[in-house]
DNA sequence: CAAAGTTAGTTCAATCATGAACAAAATACA
DNA sequence: TGTATTTTGTTCATGATTGAACTAACTTTG
């Protein structure tokens, strides 16, 4: 085995890496006190969002769209379910299938829960310019894209 | 409660956000994936090169280190130690602590986990300039700088 | 129509991270 | 010195996530 010639920390594309894995983590801690208050976890608030964007959809779709499992949808709905935000219908063509909507209330929590993320965000991301932060979403988008390729 | 006036999906920060977090979790599974024949988990490399950057250091260091808590240390050592990868010594002065290093095995594996790891994370950052990249890491350190703030 | 295959959702066991409570050891300080 | 506080590592209960196995329902195809 060769000794590698250079040390991952002094690879400048590596140490990026590690700032975005550190950021990442930061902003997740970070988000998940502030949804403390209202009662909700990050997954939670996850599914809700979808579900706002996509009313109607199946366990299967969301759970395809949140990059998961379709075991935790399963899961993670009771919870939602029990406190009122979110609706699970059966599908009238389908019968396998549940379709879920957001109540009332559910909306009414995410709206909420959305005010405190974009604040969040928003001070997070104003570290960078406008420019910049465009600039680094667009990198993101490029990096997702080439692992899709599986 | 307010209707919110911009939804996060038309805001670009909040957009960027997003972006950023779908490609941490691509590249993590990505990761998980090429690590699995060295049969080592992402945790466990992380932990490999901190030891290796920092030997003799305490588990107490250590979880500080990896922004993880102590007792996740003590459940993960076991692993790392009967894979004959770590060694776990006490400290000469104060018998409360256990000091870390890796064994020659444990610094084998873990270049040969390097060299997976840096090929990823090349492939994965040539998605933009070197410029670019270093724009996005300087980005990146700066919000986990703001969000250190406690 | 019937058999084979596929799909939606659930259950379950395994893995992992976390924080609280704890024991042993070190340190502070009076 | 002796008591109080802090620190290190461990244990334990909890909650999240995963993938495999399973059931029920739908679709394909012969």
């Amino acid at each position: 085995m060769n000794k590698i010639q250079e040390l991952p920390w002094d690879n400048p594309r590596f140490r990026t890496w590690i700032a975005v894995a550190r950021a990442e983590k930061a902003i997740v801690r970070a988000l998940s006190k502030s949804l403390e208050p209202l009662g909700l976890k990050i997954a939670q608030l996850d599914m809700l969002m979808n579900l706002y964007r996509h009313p109607g959809q199946s366990q299967h779709d969301l759970a395809r769209r949140l990059l998961v499992g379709r075991s935790n949808i399963t899961m993670l709905l009771p919870q939602l379910e029990t406190q009122g935000l979110v609706r699970r219908e059966n599908d009238a063509n389908d019968r396998r299938v549940l379709r879920l909507y957001l109540t009332p209330d559910g909306e009414e929590r995410l709206m909420e829960a959305l005010a405190v993320y974009t604040k969040l965000i928003d001070r997070v991301m104003a570290q960078s310019t406008p420019a910049q932060c465009e600039a680094m979403g667009e990198q993101m988008r490029r990096i997702s894209e080439a692992l899709a390729e599986d």
